[in-house]
This record gives structure tokens, C-alpha cells and sequence, in this order.
DNA sequence: TATCAGTTTAGAACGATTCTAATGTATTGA
DNA sequence: TCAATACATTAGAATCGTTCTAAACTGATA
């Protein structure tokens, strides 16, 4: 618990009760792929009584400091991911779940970006079947 | 127009006003990537009175029969691509803008799909700067 | 040309997210 | 230690893209 204090006071956030919960469960070594819907539930499950507009601001706040990458996946919600290397998905629509492709991948054949553009990142995103 | 009016029959989708008009914008030859709000601001231009709810009917409509592709780039909107070819894109947050990418990419590196799935389609997504 | 299934429409409803503004709490410095 | 204050939390309202509803309209057909 002190950890997490550490942890959020080293990126500038106060360790309030709310966010020391949901840092202890997002960051505790296991990569997650969170929504503010599935945080909330798993909230819920754990009778901490956080309201939905703190889930919002924690997880927006993790984003800014860099702790959280963000998914845009579909248009349905917006993807929290604990691993903020740089990586690429599986994506299953139908169990509406993200698996992390963490080995190295290569894009080959890509053309030149736009005058005056520069690329930023390279997505991969892998849709399954079934 | 007459050719639009036959390419929608063939397509299962009877050739109203509306749907004359939009389809002869979207399939003029130049693809496109659209929104339902950018398609609704081009209609008003060429001062077509069409609903925002027959645009969203009709682009849902055209996305049923195959004639568009949808794209998931985002959470703000869903972008419609004309270009039902498989095909990967640059995407410029900054200008809210896709970029066509029509060249063959490889792939390499790719891990296994998990268990009992398969790969569907994979989608390369470059993501520009500036 | 009457019929009717399919289409369009305005506006209501919806659902994820953000905002508001009132209340609560961690931090600070005396 | 405590008061002051800057920052956080919260319920509920607002927002915004999209979908739904149900009434009016229209293309196809016989």
C-alpha cells in the first residue's frame, strides 16, 4: 500500500483513498485492458464505493501522467491499457476482449507518410473470428 | 444517374431521391472517407435536404450491402470508407484526416492466434505527427 | 392507379463521457 | 497540531454521436 503511495506522489498525484484503489488494482504486475465500465464493475465486485465520475477522472488522470495508454478500438468506449510499451493487439469482437501481442512485429511495404508528415506509431490490430 | 439508380437496384436497395444522391457523391470514382456529420455538411453545400437520420439509415444501409467499409479509428465518431478493398491507412489526429494506404504490407513476426481462434483481417494503422 | 412494403423524417431516447458546483480531504506551513 | 487552501470526489445535469419511434411519404407492383 505505502508502494502505491510512492507510485502515485512520484507522478504527482495526491494518494487519495479512490486512487490508491483503483492503482493497487490496476498496477498490481498483472497487464489489464480496462474500460470505465469494467473498472466500475470490478470496482463494485470489491465494495469500494467509488462513483463513476472518479473512475472517469482516475482514469483520465493514469493517462495523462503516462500510466495508462489509451485503445481506440471501437467506437463503442474507449480502452484503458496497463502496458504502455509499445505494442499490438488481438482484438475479439465478440467477447469484446484485447489479448497484448508483446512479441517484436514488423510492418514491411509501407509507403513514404505525407510531405511534411512524420509517423508517430504503427498499430497493428488483429481481429479473430471466433 | 441512371447507372446509380442500377447500382443500387442490384444491390438490393431501392433508388430514392436520397439515396441517388448520396450514393452519386460517395461513388463517383474518388474514394472517400466520411463521417456521418462531414457527409451531413457536404449534403447542405450541394443544398441536398436530407435528415441526419436518413444519412445514418443510409450509410448503415450501404455499410449492410457491402458497399462500405467501416472504420474504428476513434471514439468520437465512426468513419465510413468507400474503399472496400483490404487495405491499411495513415491517420492524422491533428487534421482529423485518413490517408489511403493501397500498397501491399507485410506483416512478420506474428504470434499465434489463441487457442480455437482464428484471424480474421489484420489492420495496420499509422499514426502521423504533425 | 391503388396498394403496400419500404423509406424518410423530426424529435425523443439512449449511452458513454464530461461538466458543474457543492462537499470533502490531503498537504502545507506556522 | 491545526487552519488554510488547493486539489479531489460526487451526484446529477449536460453533452454529443448515434439509434429509435411512429407518423407521413414514395417507389414498385399488379
Amino acid at each position: 500500500m505505502i508502494d502505491i503511495k510512492h507510485f502515485l506522489r512520484q507522478n504527482s498525484l495526491r494518494p487519495t483513498k479512490q486512487r490508491v484503489i483503483i492503482a493497487n488494482y490496476l498496477f498490481d504486475g498483472v497487464n489489464k485492458h480496462v474500460t470505465a465500465e469494467t473498472l466500475s464493475n470490478k470496482l463494485l465486485k470489491m465494495k469500494a464505493g467509488i462513483s463513476l465520475a472518479t473512475i472517469y477522472n482516475t482514469l483520465h488522470d493514469f493517462y495523462e501522467k503516462g500510466l495508462l495508454k489509451k485503445l481506440m478500438i471501437n467506437s463503442e468506449r474507449i480502452y484503458f491499457d496497463t502496458n504502455t510499451e509499445h505494442h499490438h493487439h488481438f482484438y475479439s469482437k465478440k467477447d469484446q476482449k484485447l489479448i497484448d501481442i508483446n512479441v517484436d512485429m514488423k510492418v514491411s511495404g509501407l509507403p513514404k507518410p505525407p510531405k511534411n508528415k512524420k509517423i508517430k506509431k504503427i498499430e497493428v490490430l488483429v481481429h479473430l473470428d471466433n
